[in-house]
Order: C-alpha cells, then sequence, then structure tokens
DNA sequence: CACATCCATGTAGCTAAGCTTCACACTTAT
DNA sequence: ATAAGTGTGAAGCTTAGCTACATGGATGTG
C-alpha cells in the first residue's frame, strides 16, 4: 500500500510497458519489476499478465490503478494547500500544444506568466494528426487539444478537462472570389469548389464531409496540408479555398484572404485544456491554466466585437 | 510531500505531543521529530510553533494535516479495493462502546462476524462521562457513541458519522407505582417524583431538566449512578424512578419494572458509530459497521412490533 | 531556590528498503 | 538464424529512517 507503488502501477497502466515506466520514472527496468513484484505480493493476487513479450494488467490491476489516481490526486491537493500559503505557485509547468491555439493563446498567456516569479512554463508544439492528444498527458502537464461537437473522444478516460473556448470554422476565401462579397456561405455555395483540405485523419475533413451532405454534391480537396500558414497561402493564391478557424487567423494579408461564416453546417471545434487530475490540482498548473482561460476570453471578446468577418 | 510524513503530521494534530504520536506509531520521539523537520524543511515554513514544554501547529501546519486526511482516505479507499477483489474483509477492528449499546448490540452482531473469516474485532468499554466521544476515534476504528437530539457534538471534526439508532427514553417504574397502569406519562405527573438519576455531566440530565421546565416544579434525584443494572435495581426497589432507554432494558425482572414512554418531552437519544474517515473507508471496517446497522435494525423492529412498552 | 520531571530535539550509528549493474529467458521481427 | 525487443532475477551499494543516548528549556515541587 506504499504510494510510490501504486504510482508505479498507474504509470504503467498507461504507458502499457515496464521499460515505458521506468524510463518515465527514471530509474531502471529492473526497479520497476521488482517494485511491482512487491506490490503483487502485498495485494495476494496478480496484478499483471504476460502477453507476448509485454504485459497487460489483470482486473484487478486496473481497479488498483484506477484508485492510485485517487491517491496521487489528493496528494496533489495537499501539496497545492502548502503552495497556497506560500502564496506563489512555484515549479515547472510543461505543454503541449497544436499549432493554432498556440499561435493565438501562447504568446499573450506567457506574457502575463513571466510576471509570477518562480514559475517557469516550457512549451511544446505537436501536429495534432500525429498525436492522441489522451495519451499526451502522460508525458506533459497541459495538452491543448480541440475536438469538434458532438465528438468527444475524452470521456471515458478519467482525465480533467477544461474547455478554453469554441472557435468557429469560417470558409477564407481569396479577396476576388466570386462568394468574396457575401456576407454569410451556404454548404451549397461551396460545395463545388475546389480545397484546400487537411490530412487524411484531420476532424476537419468531417466538416468537408456534412457540407458535402448538405450541399449535395463532391467537395474537389485538392491539395492536404496540415500547416495553416500554408493552407492561407495556397487559397491567397486562388488555388482554392479552405476551413480557417476564426480567431486563429492572423488576418496578416487585409485585402488578399477574408472569411466567410458558414451556415447550415456545425462548423465549430472547441479548445480544451486536458490534463491527468491529479496534475489539475497542482497550484502551477491551475494558475496556468486560468491565466490561458482568461486570454482566450480576451481573444475571443476582441474578435466578436471589433472584428466580424462578414465585415473586416 | 511523503505520505508517511503527512501521516505524522495528522497524528501530532489530534494527539497534540510529540511523545503521543510517537507512542501511537510505535516509534521513538526522535524518530517523529526528525520526519517532521524534514516536512517542514520541504514545506519551506514553520508547521509547529513552541509553546511552554509541548508545541503546538501553526495554521499551515493545521491546513496541511487537515489535506492529510484526504490522503490517508483516499488510501484507505484504495486499500479497500483490493480488499474487495479478495472477496474477504480481513484484518483486527477495534470498537469502545458505551456500556448499554454494548449489552444491546455487541452479542449478536459479534455472533454474525464471527462467521467472517479472519475478521477479528476487538471490543472494549468505556463509561461516556470520563470519555470524549471524538477524541476516542484517534485510539479505536470504530466509536459508538450517542448524542440527544438537538446536541450535534461531533459535527466540526470532520468525523464519519454512521448513525444506527435512535432510541426512546421511557420512565422506568416499579410494578406497584401509582403511574403503573397509565399507558403514558407527561411531565407533570413525574415532576413531584423520586429520581435515581445519572453522575453530573451526563446527557440525560438535560432530559431531567426539560421535565422540570414542562411540568412545573423541581425534580428530586436521590442517587446518581453510572451503571444501568444498577439504575433498575434501585427502581425495582421502590427507591426512585429513572430514565431508561427503552430498548436497552432487558426486561429481566417481568412484573417487577416497568417502562411508560414519555409524552411532551424530547426524550430519544441518538447511538450512532463515529469513524476517523480514513479507517471508515476500510472493508474490514466498514463491514462491522453494516452488521451493527442490521442489528441495530433487528433491535428495534423486534421491540416495536412484539413488545410497545405501555403492554409488555 | 535547587531539584526532579517532562518535553522536544540534536548526534552517532545501524538496519533495511530500494536502487543499479549485470546476466538470463523469452518473444517477435529481419 | 540472428538481432532487438520485452520482463525478471541475483549481487552489491547507497541512503532514508530508525534507535540509543545526550542536551537544553519549561514547569512544577521540596
Amino acid at each position: 500500500m506504499d504510494v510510490q507503488r501504486l504510482e508505479l502501477l498507474r504509470e504503467l497502466a498507461e504507458r502499457r510497458s515496464i521499460t515505458e515506466v521506468a524510463r518515465a520514472t527514471h530509474r531502471t527496468p529492473s526497479a520497476v519489476s521488482q517494485q511491482l513484484k512487491v506490490l503483487e505480493r502485498e495485494a495476494g493476487l496478480p496484478l499483471t499478465e504476460r502477453s507476448g513479450r509485454g504485459l497487460i494488467l489483470t482486473d484487478a490491476g486496473r481497479a488498483l490503478a484506477r484508485s492510485a489516481t485517487d491517491v496521487a490526486v489528493a496528494l496533489a491537493r495537499a501539496n497545492a494547500v502548502w503552495d497556497e500559503f506560500r502564496h506563489h505557485a512555484t515549479g515547472e509547468v510543461s505543454l503541449v500544444t497544436f499549432p493554432t491555439a498556440g499561435e493565438m493563446l501562447l504568446p499573450g498567456a506567457l506574457q502575463q506568466i513571466a510576471a509570477v516569479p518562480g514559475l517557469i512554463v516550457n512549451c511544446t508544439d505537436k501536429d495534432p494528426e500525429l498525436s492522441d492528444f489522451p495519451a499526451l498527458t502522460a508525458d506533459f502537464d497541459i495538452v491543448l487539444a480541440y475536438s469538434l461537437r458532438g465528438q468527444l473522444p475524452w470521456g471515458g478516460r478519467g482525465l480533467t478537462v477544461v474547455p478554453l473556448m469554441t472557435e468557429p470554422l469560417d470558409v477564407g476565401l481569396p479577396a476576388d472570389h466570386r462568394l468574396a462579397s457575401r456576407a454569410w456561405i451556404g454548404p451549397a455555395d461551396v460545395v463545388g469548389e475546389t480545397w484546400i483540405g487537411a490530412p487524411d485523419g484531420y476532424p476537419f475533413e468531417r466538416i468537408l464531409h456534412q457540407i458535402e451532405q448538405q450541399g449535395g454534391g463532391r467537395a474537389l480537396v485538392a491539395q492536404r496540408f496540415a500547416d495553416m500558414r500554408l493552407i492561407e497561402a495556397f487559397v491567397m493564391a486562388g488555388l482554392g479555398i479552405a476551413l480557417v478557424p476564426r480567431y486563429t487567423w492572423g488576418g496578416d494579408q487585409p485585402g488578399r484572404l477574408t472569411l466567410k461564416p458558414l451556415r447550415g453546417v456545425d462548423a465549430e471545434r472547441q479548445i480544451v485544456a486536458l490534463m491527468r487530475p491529479d496534475r489539475a490540482e497542482r497550484l502551477a498548473v491551475r494558475t496556468v491554466v486560468d491565466v490561458l482561460r482568461a486570454e482566450a476570453a480576451r481573444v475571443q471578446a476582441e474578435h466578436t466585437s471589433t472584428a466580424p468577418p462578414s465585415s473586416p
């Protein structure tokens, strides 16, 4: 019933391999194996089973790992208590983001965080196609993730989810496009267009499918890019139109690219912070998340009041 | 942030002295002092303060101790999880009771518990006058306690309270008493009587005061005893009347002592199991409490159906 | 006022838990 | 078949945390 051992079991439940757990906890695989063995002996029943050259957890093992999370949460909360007593959220916080959210939120957020002494935030970006968002919570304190409405991939995993904002997805058009003077756009207007899409597996594809269904036709996807800057360049060159997140759009080249809201299709993405519940309790982590929420609200307010996309 | 150390701090919060904590945890005072020192250094601010030759906790220390309880609860719950997987509540459970509840509940309960292999229950009794019920939870897993309605002494301490039963307090009369044929009794009927009371400090005294207020007079308390058997003997000898818990009464001497319900006065006591929240999570403890609840319900049902005190 | 007592806390040393290193068995890919 | 991945075991070392003993204040008591 030692906490360290329970923690190891929990890591094993997430990382599926003793070698990975050892790497993550800066230990030898042998040490991890020995500790899990002790835990198993204490428990009195097998917690793991060999499967191929790896191993998997038994039902008992999974159940114990689940309650190990509660222990970790309580422990992290205790830690937060004395951080609050000292009035400073200290320590390092690691964060991954997908590119567009990072561009939109992180510069402003980190400027505010710089004012907090002793709080260090390490940011990285990862391409959302390659990455399984929930899995990243094992290695990062905060994972900025997005999902389209209706699909909620991070429900049953026991992760803490903090919504930051919901961002409309508009249609990006070159300034000289035939639809550039319209206030908004419906599926039928654009179903025949040439599109600059996202690679397979990106959730944006689902919206394109919706457009096809609602509009009654097939959208021609000429190119598939992950980088939004690249997509915008293609649109401005007149090589196609694309779905563009409204707030993320820098508005860099006024006159060469305009955004039109899409009606009749549920085109929104929800941007959230994803965390392991114990890490979410850390005062340093909570502080960063609060700043992110405020920054997201600021961005959203700025766009809705000053610059509706129909009349830039 | 080690759990062992947090546990020590929590013990210190309850026992107010390092020596006592050392005794309770089977350690040397020096060892306890060293560990608390480490914890203090980790926390970065003082957790204790010297006060006379002892010491007291600072605000930070108390706050940390509180959250240490949550950690202990989570840990105990994890422990219960694998106990449930093994389908047997094992281990030792210690229990204190006040005499009357012990007589009423424990024999039946322990007979049932004997059927559970590996579950050992150690019982003791303590006189309720001498004992501060909440304080006993530091040394016993389960504390059987009682309180009169309205007064709830175990509210803010963060203890787990499981109600077992509410027991009416009747008036015990000798069989040849002038009121022995009445179906029930009001305050005015008995305010002038000679009473066999409880020692000062017992909550029963409050009910006697209520009777005096409602009845308009003064009750003459001839003797004060704590032992219920003794009180009953005095009543049967015609030396006075007394408040007798209805279900506790053995009914030993039919015809020599009768119980009459008291109307117009809120004469009930609530019998509860009092536990430290982490101990309450242990499967073995929960099992014992469940048996106690069932036994209490059985006793109550038996009395209300077969033997209303007005017609024995 | 000295004395005994009770408390917390330091110092020295020992024990044992938990780590690393190395070696081995086993399973899958090339 | 060889190589590279997996988890596990035995031997040894490091160190966290304990005991034993000694010390310094604070509180009663002759």
